[in-house]
DNA sequence: TGTTTGACGCTCC
DNA sequence: AGGAGCGCCAAAC
């Protein structure tokens, strides 16, 4: 008789990872979520630091929209120089960042 | 098996 | 507005 599983895990066979990066690659140019979201959508409600321990693994070269992913503030999270590299990569995007801010209004993807 | 660790978030003040 | 404090949760050790 197997044993209910926690209320916070969603699928036995499907990874944490693998889960967030369907997500994280699910997010569309020009706009941003932050990690509570992304572990949201992922399954993984209020797991926001198991988000950010996942990107913070990934390999440099990932294709994957990394940089789409800032704090509930609208704030880049990373430690320099990562954050200059955030930066730029959202501004490619459009996305421009008054007083170090993303306007969360604006840009914040909601599916 | 128990503890530590964060690219976090929310509430106070 | 901005910081301190605390809660959160799964991965890493």
């Amino acid at each position: 008789m197997p044993v209910e599983p926690p209320f916070n895990a969603p699928e036995t066979n499907s990874s944490a990872l693998a889960r967030i990066y369907r997500v994280l690659a699910s997010i569309p140019s020009g706009r941003v979520v932050t990690y509570g979201d992304l572990a949201e959508m992922a399954g993984y409600p209020r797991a926001a630091r198991l988000a950010g321990q996942i990107l913070r693994k990934l390999p440099k070269d990932t294709k994957l929209p990394w940089h789409r992913v800032i704090n509930a503030q609208g704030r880049i999270s990373l430690p320099e120089p990562g954050a200059s590299r955030q930066r730029k990569r959202l501004e490619h995007e459009g996305i421009i960042l008054l007083k170090g801010r993303v306007d969360m209004a604006k840009y914040r993807w909601k599916p």
